[in-house]
DNA sequence: ATTATCTATAGATCTATAGATAATGC
DNA sequence: ATTATCTATAGATCTATAGATAATGC
């Protein structure tokens, strides 16, 4: 047989790029050959090229997937606004949660693992700029803190020393409890590791409980 | 010629492992070849097996100079020393400067690439374990801060969270600054965030500037 | 005799293409 | 006619080894 009955047609194109996610966050893309893809997909190497001109292009169509749009999910322009509607220290809370439920994903762990390891490349090619990402993501929290200092939400801190010292432990957490593949994640563990991150972040932002103004000279 | 004469005689051995670093650190160690390596040393293919057995043995030879060892240079036994004669303000300023200085030669910041694409793979071989080696370094810090927050150096937070705040942004800013080869490091940048992060965190950390004891129920 | 290189090459693996085959949808 | 697969294979590249050659150090 050659081309597939429909009964037992699937979508070739859909599984070439799950299975590829998986081998290349797993090997790297180049620990990848267009053989170990096919197998994993269950098709010939021809097969993949029918679907893709050559290996780059699946990787490229896999962070046209996963990309940009995806990986600052948590960071939309509605932040100001759940402040305001939750209180900080709900809001907190509540964007621990949404952490734990966009980040733990299969699919996000492979992205990121994928990203860690080729990110020099894909940003030479002009495929995916994790630097001016994270640069991105701070410019954001930045702004966020900003605001919140300025309507007396937290203290009036420094805005960019806040926003970095709130992603680094977001980032390390994220590195140690989800970009290690080999095991399933525990969330309960990074679950404590975000609320010690969250509940010490508000400490040192949190207004003085009684707003005593002390006179200085 | 096939020996070269004494007078030009080199390590090859040590350029063996120079170049395949650079190279590992560039390409990962999948996408750098047997052939690519004899090419930067400048030697024939097999000059190189002549030294290892295989690329295998190159990396793991790199990694036993590079691995654990060096990695957490900056934990040293002597840092509860170091702030009791320095005083918590100056040692800050001191440890970002040390920093500096271990985390931005070019060695370094090739280990740093090396091991962000590789270490599942590592950890999975036996080679080095990434993960291991970050909960070694942040028992270290708890146990740091556990020290300084029972000799009223800083306040009495919890101190496991007290060093996931420390070591977050140390890890972003490291990331940031000097993970990409393509560029020289910014310095100044670096320095700056090294500054906004320290300063912020010993605001966070210092005791109350007047021990004034407030009365509770 | 030992060490460090070279030339030459075997054999495996990889990317990619040509052309055959069969199911689908007009 | 078009689409999705297959078989078969070309040609490049890769890892690794065999055996020759020449310098070194006893």
């Amino acid at each position: 047989m050659a081309r597939p009955r429909k009964t037992e047609a699937r979508d070739t194109r859909r599984e070439i790029l799950d299975r590829s996610l998986e081998l290349f966050a797993e090997r790297g893309f180049s620990g990848s050959s267009m053989r170990d893809l096919a197998r994993a997909v269950g098709v010939r190497e021809s097969a993949l090229y029918h679907h893709f001109p050559n290996k780059k292009a699946i990787l490229e169509a896999i962070l046209a997937e996963n990309g940009p749009g995806q990986v600052n999910a948590v960071l939309s322009n509605e932040l100001e606004a759940m402040v305001e509607a939750l209180g900080p220290r709900q809001f907190l809370e509540t964007f621990g949660e949404l952490v734990v439920q966009l980040w733990a994903t299969p699919r996000e762990r492979q992205v990121v693992r994928l990203l860690m390891a080729e990110w020099p490349r894909l940003a030479a090619a002009g495929v995916f700029d994790l630097q001016a990402q994270l640069a991105r993501i701070r410019a954001r929290l930045t702004r966020l803190f900003e605001h919140l200092g300025s309507r007396g939400v937290i203290r009036p801190l420094d805005a960019e020393a806040t926003a970095l010292r709130f992603m680094g432990p977001m980032l390390l957490i994220r590195l140690v409890h989800l970009a290690d593949l080999s095991r399933p994640p525990d969330l309960t563990a990074m679950r404590r590791d975000l609320a010690l991150h969250l509940d010490g972040f508000w400490e040192s932002v949190r207004p003085a409980a009684a707003p005593t103004r002390r006179r200085r000279p």
